[in-house]
DNA sequence: ATGTCAGCGATGCGCTGA
């Protein structure tokens, strides 16, 4: 089974070079983040036609993630429990005091409902036996930014989660996605660059890799060692053609699914010539 | 050239997010 990640950066954007991986790599599964569209502006009828079932979460133009499948799309969760929502905070403001109110016609409503509702971040199905989530971890903005602290705890309710998934003896649990996290100096083209800035913090580092004590491996670096291989290329700076990237997409995988990885691969030539996404797929080959 | 890009609202660009 080929299974392969992608932030495609807008899905009806780049629709022709999404139909294009799949068929180039030949895809049983592919985790998508960033489709930025709603649920009905998603390209189903692209899917279907080249053979794939999908499943997407998408509320506006932000985030928004999908998989596709020809293996089969079963059970799919459009949140993981636990998954917390970001409150824009407003400028002195004390958080949604402003929110409307629950209609009197909901008597079981709670009056007050602080806890804002996930993002479309996440996104799980089970596809040829393997359950697959495709993850859009918050950015983060800066380290003084709530934002910062959203990533924090979206990434430990995730873990949270993830270790009771990886519990059962045998469980096959892919979580597949955009990490938004530099997990090691040499994933950044020059770790200088990154001074004070999100994505290389020691509490992110410590977040990402509190993975491994919940049941996981991280399978691409296991298959592709190499340093300063790169899955991202900002759009500014000729950030590509100067080859300053970041290793930030990434797939942890429970035992039993690492044990059946026979290879990874960087679509690098997909970040090349008009219309790419800041993002390349990552693929997996898994033995049957 | 801060050498970009996408979506949105209301345009013929400014804003947001990344």
């Amino acid at each position: 089974m080929r299974i392969a990640t992608w932030n495609v950066n807008s899905l009806r954007a780049r629709i022709d070079r999404t139909l294009a991986v799949l068929e180039r790599w030949d895809l049983d599964v592919l985790a998508i983040q960033e489709t930025k569209c709603r649920d009905e502006q998603f390209p189903v009828g692209a899917f279907a036609d080249a053979g794939y079932e999908v499943a997407h979460t998408g509320l506006n133009q932000w985030n928004g993630v999908a998989i596709a499948s020809r293996v089969g799309l079963t059970d799919v969760a459009t949140s993981f429990p636990g998954q917390p929502g970001f409150l824009k905070p407003e400028p002195g403001g004390h958080g949604d005091q402003d929110a409307e109110l629950p209609a009197a016609s909901a008597p079981s409503a709670p009056l007050l409902d602080l806890e804002p509702p996930p993002e479309a971040r996440a996104i799980g199905a089970t596809c040829g036996g393997v359950r697959v989530w495709s993850l859009y971890v918050p950015h983060g903005r800066a380290l003084d930014d709530p934002h910062y602290r959203y990533k924090l705890g979206w990434l430990e309710r995730l873990r949270d989660a993830a270790r009771g998934w990886a519990a059962e003896e045998g469980a096959q649990v892919a979580l597949l996605g955009d990490w938004n996290v530099i997990p090691r100096d040499t994933d950044v083209y020059d770790v200088a660059d990154f001074a004070g800035k999100t994505h290389v913090s020691p509490l992110e580092r410590a977040a990402f890799e509190a993975f491994a004590p919940a049941g996981y491996t991280e399978v691409t670096r296991e298959h592709v060692p190499a340093e300063h291989t790169y899955t991202y290329w900002d759009y500014q700076r000729l950030a590509f053609p100067r080859n300053k990237g970041l290793r930030i997409d990434f797939a942890w995988t429970t035992s039993t699914v690492a044990q059946r990885v026979r290879g990874v691969w960087i679509d690098r030539e997909e970040r090349k010539g008009k219309g790419a996404s800041d993002h390349v797929p990552v693929v997996l080959e898994l033995a049957d």
